[in-house]
DNA sequence: AATGAAATGATTGCACC
DNA sequence: GGTGCAATCATTTCATT
């Protein structure tokens, strides 16, 4: 990982679409070099996926909240995962420390499909005894 | 938006770097309808970005925290923004209905890092009244 | 809107430094 | 690790349906 790696990663970051030519003219490394650089980013790890970001607001999701659960007793936690994972409108589910044991981001339609989720598959896990939900009125900045 | 273009940004969600003559075997049209109608899902805005996800871990950032924060009166916020917007560790800034105003998505190398920027940084825009921060422990859940 | 075929452009493999 | 060149593969263009 030098200089020319950095480099890499932003214009990667960027726009995943570039073409090596263009990157290679961009770093003044051959063709080859940049393709061999981008190999091992991604063998190594360091890059872990080529993806599109979509536009939500475009896809009928209108309404984003982040949900902190509480979860009673950890025997419970194993069937709260799999519902975590199962269920699509789960951007993000992290294990915190603090008054609440995790913290989801979630992604609908609007508040109709929220109350649903929330009242008909969160708190239908057994464990879950306390939830508190944030509305996001807008977001500034959302980076990977 | 039909049926195939909803199988092509699934495939293009799972890995961008697939080329239009493999989704072309899949949907089963040819290679120029596949590339016009991603043209399209770009042109449209469905599509915002084609970008790569890498490993925060591997860059050193083994520290994510969610921060809330509460901001006094409204003519502050302009100043808050700005601060947020510059800062390369706040990965998402929300704006929240509820208790607190902000929330912040933090990817620091440690605990040293994560304070600095809390006291050095957040705390020192005015306006700036209250902060409360959740520490991730783990993801199990991480899309866009 | 979709297709096939030709032209163009990008990547890969390889010999060499 | 890097380069240049040739071969391969993918995409774009365009006439046609």
């Amino acid at each position: 990982m030098d200089r020319i790696d950095e480099q890499i990663l932003r214009l990667l970051r960027e726009n995943a679409q570039i073409t090596s030519s263009d990157i290679s003219k961009q770093v003044h490394l051959s063709v080859p070099a940049v393709s061999e650089r981008i190999r091992k980013l991604e063998d190594t790890g360091l890059i872990r996926q080529f993806t599109v970001k979509l536009d939500r607001e475009q896809l009928g999701l209108h309404l984003i909240a982040f949900v902190m659960v509480q979860i009673e007793k950890t025997e419970h936690i194993a069937g709260f995962r799999e519902t975590v994972m199962q269920a699509d409108c789960v951007l993000e589910c992290h294990h915190i420390a603090g008054a609440y044991d995790y913290v989801l981001k979630v992604a609908v339609k609007g508040t109709a499909d929220l109350e649903r989720f929330i009242s008909e598959t969160l708190k239908q896990v057994e464990g879950v005894s306390k939830t508190n939900t944030m509305i996001v009125l807008s977001s500034m900045k959302e980076e990977m």
